[in-house]
DNA sequence: GAGTGGTCTAGACCACTAC
DNA sequence: TAGTGGTCTAGACCACTCC
């Protein structure tokens, strides 16, 4: 697709998306069935699915065989503040001037057994391991601790770390972030915690471990984000396929 | 489609993701084209596509146009045991015979200004409210605070909750579950905590809140379920659809 | 230029649901 | 029986990537 121009299914997925919020399409109400879709929007039935396709998987309608399409809404799936962090790009991006960095720690180290099957390099290659802190408004906010091959992603220093290292990324490595697997636990706070993000002892914290792979399936980074239990939650919509 | 039988595209997603797993189709290495695929399995090339829509959502593979189609594999998702608890059934199901229930607390209320939101309930609709401690092989394991629409699924008693609510759920209600939203975060353990998962006052523990839907569309139940921090963690797979 | 995946069509048949 | 969404085809054109 040329950039900037939507495909048809991306065009009608956002136009129902806009009809649904705008309570033109009320929630516990039928959708027009694709056949009328498709002659509103003058494309074949194939498409319209796509786009319904989409708004399913996001959770807005529910389609069921012979019987139609109900619009579920987007009542339910925010309650409260939101903060999603759902972000593959990194603090910087999302907070801009609002974010500022300390690097506590860079090293480059040979990988244990552990971290060589997280990262997927051997043994004789070198990788980062980067302690930093991440600040919001001049206010601790995340304690990361990232490991990186440094074959893969060269040249990283501290002045590097000092800013955004996923727009550094983005420059060294021609590929893009393709996904990545994520595991949220909460935890007691060690000393880390206690000295950078001023956490007690008895505060929970609330750690994101994750693993960052490329387009190309090659993976970038294994790390742990730790957060005061105060300032960050994960949220996450789980769509029934069956 | 007809119960038990795939679709070919279905049959053909679970026939590459085995040859994945089975290392026919080595990560980091190319799948075949998909024009060659539709061949090999004598559909069209637009079945075939689904099928890899399929498990590039999952994560297993990477598509990239004008490029082909790169092999992920199973390997960077699964790091350490694993429990991914995201299932829609209840424990009951997954655990069997070695779960088991207290019912704390069982009442019937009229809701609150935040819960008529969550719940999507009117004021003067009764509301149960559930709080239930499951075990697992006869240890606590997790400390549900649940509400439901009585209206929704009349006739919960006791006896239903000393057993499986999701299954009593099913045969009073027509619809299948359709979608959840999920907050995690961590949380100091309060007076229930401490006296039912047996955690200590600064032990950290994982709340996970969720708003669970029905296919059409109508919210079931807004609960909070409450674990030891070593006990629990929660898993997600993020796809870059970028 | 050759090959890749992405999109789209026009029409077909199917299973399921409701009346 | 009529209407719904689900699947599938055969072929088309496109943008992108690599050589």
């Amino acid at each position: 697709m040329e950039k900037d121009k939507l495909a048809k299914y991306q065009y009608i997925a956002a136009e129902i998306r806009r009809r649904i919020n705008d309570n033109v399409y009320p929630p516990k109400t039928m959708l027009p069935d694709q056949q009328s879709l498709a002659a509103e929007f003058g494309v074949s039935r194939m498409t319209v699915k796509k786009a319904l396709d989409m708004l399913a998987h996001e959770g807005m309608i529910y389609k069921r065989s012979g019987l139609g399409t109900f619009v579920l809404g987007s009542v339910p799936f925010k309650f409260g503040d939101e903060s999603p962090v759902t972000d593959f790009d990194g603090l910087t991006r999302m907070l801009g001037k609002r974010a500022s960095t300390l690097v506590i720690d860079f090293d480059v180290i040979f990988p244990s057994e552990s971290l060589m099957k997280r990262l997927g390099v051997h043994q004789d290659e070198p990788v980062y391991e980067i302690r930093r802190l991440r600040y919001k408004d001049g206010k601790p906010l995340i304690l990361e601790h990232t490991f990186m091959s440094a074959r893969l992603v060269p040249g990283v220093t501290r002045s590097v770390l000092k800013g955004s290292l996923y727009h550094y990324v983005h420059k060294v490595v021609p590929q893009k972030f393709g996904g990545a697997y994520r595991k949220i636990h909460a935890d007691k706070a060690d000393k880390f915690d206690m000295e950078y993000l001023g956490a007690k002892s008895d505060d929970p914290i609330l750690e994101v471990e994750q693993i960052v792979w490329l387009t190309n399936g090659t993976t970038l980074e294994y790390s742990r984000s730790r957060n005061l239990y105060t300032e960050r939650e994960y949220s996450v919509t789980e769509i029934n396929d069956v």
